[in-house]
DNA sequence: ATGTTAGTTAGCCACATGGATAACCTTTCA
DNA sequence: TGAAAGGTTATCCATGTGGCTAACTAACAT
């Protein structure tokens, strides 16, 4: 399980569309520092700067063979993200069905508009 | 669906442990922003900013009757965000799957140094 | 009418973040 | 042995963030 302060780290490396979209390129297959540059509007040591908080976030990993350093997806990253989420998703909509019960036993409550 | 803006907002809105602390707070139902104050340690205004950043992040959604306001969850909030992570767990799950094929009909490759 | 309660606004400060250059280190290759 | 390719480090700058105090407004309560 992650603590805190991982989980500060997850969420604040995906609050970002430029490591969401290096999220996405390598989710079709690892690259290379040059190739998750070249479509970016910015210069290297930025991109690196990037991929630094994604790695510190655990969201990917990499190695270095040669000159060059391979990125790729650290599978297990969105685990507890995902782990989260899911468990307070659950725990509110027992809050609401809770709601539900009440005002169903309340008279004159003119309103559907919660649930939405 | 989202934006890439509300996405932005609302991981930034998770990503800290004050702010994922009153999410839990508000999942047992809703409260005022005093009672919201009351275990942390820090002054009322910074306990404000910290709302102000949930309900831009569509997490939460706040009324005022009279001179009390009263913050709940938003339960649609984590839709997006749990949204986008499934999306890139299966996509990732799909290029492990290949991987796997590719690595069955190989031999083993010796691993390089991985950043510390 | 006056005081108290519950937020709110304004302004300040230290530090983090996202961008930039410039210079540097390794590895590879002609 | 150069020189190019691929990163990396150092430094700088503007802006954002998270905390504070002080002062203010808008309900209630007496």
């Amino acid at each position: 399980m992650l603590q805190t302060v991982d989980l500060d780290r997850a969420f604040h490396a995906l609050a970002d569309p430029t490591r969401r979209g290096m999220v996405d390129r390598l989710t079709e297959g690892p690259a290379s520092v040059k190739e998750l540059a070249a479509p970016l509007p910015m210069a290297l040591p930025s991109v690196l700067k990037h991929l630094r908080v994604l790695e510190a976030g655990g969201i990917v990993m990499s190695e270095k063979a040669g000159r060059v350093r391979t990125y790729h997806i650290e599978p297990a990253a969105l685990a507890g993200i995902e782990e989260w989420v899911t468990r307070r998703k659950a725990a509110w909509n027992r809050q609401f069905d809770r709601l539900d019960e009440y005002l169903s036993g309340q008279d004159q409550t003119p309103q559907q508009e919660t649930r939405k």
